[in-house]
DNA sequence: GCTTGACTTGGAGCGCACTCGAAGGAGTTC
DNA sequence: GAACTCCTTCGAGTGCGCTCCAAGTCAAGC
């Protein structure tokens, strides 16, 4: 099991030193990351799992606080399983609702960039 | 030619007063809006299909800052047009890409679901 | 003429999600 | 042992996009 120093599991991640001890501090992380004798944090690859599951949940726009309800939930061991399913199926209906919205907003806007083709370009 | 006062145009475009006058004073409409006598705003059909514009640009994320250059674009007037096509495309590729991002990222989170789905109701 | 209600303005405040700064400690390199 | 780098904490600051407030104006109804 490898443990990395918070500028690695910050490359590993995609996220920033900074944000990472900020979702630590803010309730986003299953458990206090494990600490060397020199007091520095180290990452695990379940630490780094964990945190590739929020980068998912927060690049589809689930909240912050949502986020910390979820984590609270799997913290808390077997038997919420139902609760964190109900959470996750409503954070996807919310996610599909807002792909549907997006995709119907752009075909618009694909409209208006055909008729400035057509001004930019008649011969086309 | 109808022409509404705030509170309607609000209530036809889905935004708030609030935000209608926000998006007045930052420049991102094409010009001020008519007074009454009374100095009440009054916004005309062309001011509607303009703030629909506008909307459809903020929901795809288009930053503020970027929507107000498109206004300033179509408040010129012919001549650039090859300018506002630049920049409707290139948000396109943004939303586009985003799409793809999101949509992966669901993809991924519905694996999840369906490991709950498993566990809370294990004869499906 | 008084009340009511919809509107006006300028400017302050807010919620979110980071992002950064200051001051200091520990470990490695020369 | 001095310099350098990477890390620590606490708390403040930032950028975005609204959102709201206070004080005032105007038109209509009683």
């Amino acid at each position: 099991m490898t443990s990395l120093s918070i500028a690695e599991a910050a490359e590993q991640t995609g996220l920033t030193a900074h944000t990472l001890r900020y979702y630590e501090r803010d309730g986003l992380m299953l458990r206090s990351v494990e600490r060397a004798s020199s007091g520095h944090r180290r990452y695990t690859d379940e630490d780094l799992r964990w945190i590739q599951m929020v980068t998912r949940l927060r690049a589809t726009g689930m909240p912050i606080r949502d986020v910390r309800r979820y984590a609270a939930l799997v913290r808390e061991g077997d038997g919420n399983e139902a609760e964190r399913l109900d959470l996750l199926l409503a954070h996807r209906q919310v996610v599909e609702q807002q792909l549907a919205e997006v995709t119907s907003h752009l075909r618009a806007i694909d409209h208006k960039i055909a008729l400035y083709e057509h001004t930019v370009r008649p011969a086309s």
